[in-house]
DNA sequence: CGGAAAGTTGACGCGGGTCAAGGAATGTGG
DNA sequence: CCACATTCCTTGACCCGCGTCAACTTTCCG
C-alpha cells in the first residue's frame, strides 16, 4: 500500500511549466508568466521510459538537459575494470545532464529505476532563450550553483565516517527530498536494489543489508524489502553526527 | 631546488586577462579581443593572501567568484562536531565560488595553502556581462559543467577503492592539473599537509605516510617531505586501474 | 636554544569486506 | 495451476586493511 501510495504520487503527471511545480529546484521558479510560456514552448515531453531504459548513455552527444517529472533514475559511470559506480538518484524536480555540456558528449549513464517521465531541455533552446530572459538565466546558474553544493554536502557525508552514519545520512538526504517532491518524509519506497545503494554509498551490499536489520532493530525504521518507514527521525539524524548530511541534492 | 622552481612557476604573476592562459579552464578561453576587453575590466586583483588566510569563509555574503591566478588554495567545511572535512585544492586557472549563488552565502571556507594570487569576478557585473557577450555565458556553462564532471570523476575515485587506489589516483589527478598549468607533470610540490591530504581522501594521516613510503619502496615516487617526483607515472597508473581519476578537475 | 607542529614508524584491534549458504519474491514455460 | 530458474535480499563465519594509540624524529619559528 505505501508502495503504491509512494508511486502514484511521483507518477502524477504534470502538463506544462505553468504547473509545474514538483520542486522549487525546477526552472520556472521565480519566473514571469511570459517567461514560462516562452520555456514551456521549446521544454519536449518524451514518452515515458520503463524501469532500465536509459534517458542517455555515456558517449552520447549531447544536446538536452533533463528535468524529472515523475519516477526517480541513477546515474552511474563504467570504470576501465567494467564495473559500475552509482553517483546519484535524481528525485522529481531535479536536473540531469549538465555534465555533458563542457565535453560535448555525455559522460554518465542515466537509467530509470521505475517508470520515469521527464522534461526534455533542448540545450541550443534554453541558450538562446536565456539571452531573452535575464532570469531564466540566473535561475539556470541557481540550479547549477545547488548541484555543485549538494555534490559537496554528500562529499562530506562520504568523507570520514563509518558505515552507519552513511546510511543514516543517505536515508535523511531522501527524506528530505522526497518532501520537497510533495511525498512524504517519513514513507520511503525506494526504487534501487540494495546493490545501487552500497555501491553509491561505497559499502558493500552485505553491509547494507545488516545495516537495515540492525536500524530496524533500534527502531528508527521499519523496513519492508524497498519500503522503509522512518519511525525516529531524530534518532537518524543523531547517527550522523559530525556531519551534514540532510539537504537537498541533484545529480550532474 | 625543486619547491623553488615550482613556487616561482605558480608565482608567476599575470596582469590581465589578455595573457592570461594559465589554463584552458579561464574565462578568455575562446572570446574575442573586444570581449576580454570588457571581461577585463570588470575584474578585480586584490593583493596576494599569505599562507593561511583566506578568501571567503562559510557564511560569508557571496558577491564574487575567484579564479586562481597563482599558487593553491584548499575549500572545506566544518562539520557540526566542530572538524574539518577538505572538500578540494584548487590549483591556477581553476575556479572557487561557485556554491555560493543558490544562497547567496558561501557554504565553504576557501583558505590559501601558500602565497596566493586571485583574480575576483564580482558576480553582478559577470552576470550582466555575459547578457552583453554570448560567448562568456557559454564558456560559464562550459566551466561550470567541468566543475560538475570533475566531482564526478573524483567520486568514481573515491567510490570503492582501497587506500593505495586512492592515494594513486589523487596524485595522477594532481599531476594531470599541474601540467595545465604549465607545471611539471613529474615534480610535483604539495603545498598541503598530509593531514589535509589524508582528510580529503577519507584516510589516517598515519596511512597516507604509510603509502608515500610503500610508493617509494616501490620506485613509484620520490618524497622529499612536500616535494615528491614521479618516477613511474604507468606504475602510478597500473594501480587505479578499476577508476578513472586522471582528469582535471576544480572546485565549487 | 626551546617548544610546537608536522611527519614517520610500529603494535594492536575492530569495522566492514569477502565468501558461502539459504530464503523470499518474481518470472517462465508447461 | 505448479515446477523450476533467476534475481534479490538476508544472515553467519572469517579475516584483513586501515584506524587508533603511542613513541620518536625532524622541521619550523620565535
Amino acid at each position: 500500500m505505501l508502495r503504491k501510495n509512494n508511486v502514484h504520487k511521483i507518477g502524477k503527471i504534470v502538463t506544462s511549466c505553468y504547473n509545474c511545480n514538483v520542486a522549487e529546484l525546477c526552472l520556472p521558479h521565480n519566473m514571469d508568466t511570459a517567461g514560462i510560456e516562452k520555456l514551456d514552448k521549446i521544454v519536449r515531453h518524451p514518452a515515458p521510459l520503463h524501469t532500465g531504459q536509459h534517458v542517455f548513455r555515456a558517449g552520447d552527444r549531447f544536446r538536452s538537459l533533463f528535468v524529472i517529472r515523475s519516477g526517480m533514475l541513477k546515474t552511474y559511470c563504467n570504470t576501465e575494470g567494467g564495473d559500475e559506480r552509482v553517483l546519484a538518484f535524481v528525485l522529481p524536480g531535479e536536473l540531469v545532464g549538465l555534465d555533458g555540456i563542457c565535453a560535448g558528449r555525455h559522460e554518465s549513464n542515466s537509467l530509470a529505476l521505475m517508470t520515469l517521465s521527464v522534461c526534455e531541455l533542448p540545450y541550443d533552446c534554453l541558450d538562446e532563450l536565456c539571452r531573452e530572459l535575464p532570469g531564466l538565466q540566473e535561475q539556470m546558474m541557481r540550479i547549477v550553483s545547488n548541484v555543485i553544493s549538494a555534490d559537496q554536502k554528500s562529499r562530506l557525508l562520504f568523507g570520514r565516517c563509518n558505515s552507519e552514519e552513511r546510511l543514516a545520512g543517505f536515508l535523511l538526504n531522501l527524506s528530505t527530498r522526497y518532501k520537497l517532491c510533495g511525498l512524504s518524509a517519513t514513507e520511503l519506497y525506494l526504487p534501487m536494489s540494495r546493490q545501487d545503494i552500497g555501491n553509491y554509498l561505497g559499502l558493500a551490499i552485505e553491509t547494507v543489508s545488516r545495516l537495515f536489520a540492525l536500524f530496524q532493530e533500534e527502531d528508527l525504521l521499519k523496513v519492508n524489502r524497498r519500503e522503509i518507514t522512518i519511525t525516529d527521525l531524530s534518532g537518524l539524524k543523531e547517527k550522523v553526527q559530525g556531519s551534514q548530511g540532510s539537504t537537498s541534492a541533484a545529480a550532474s
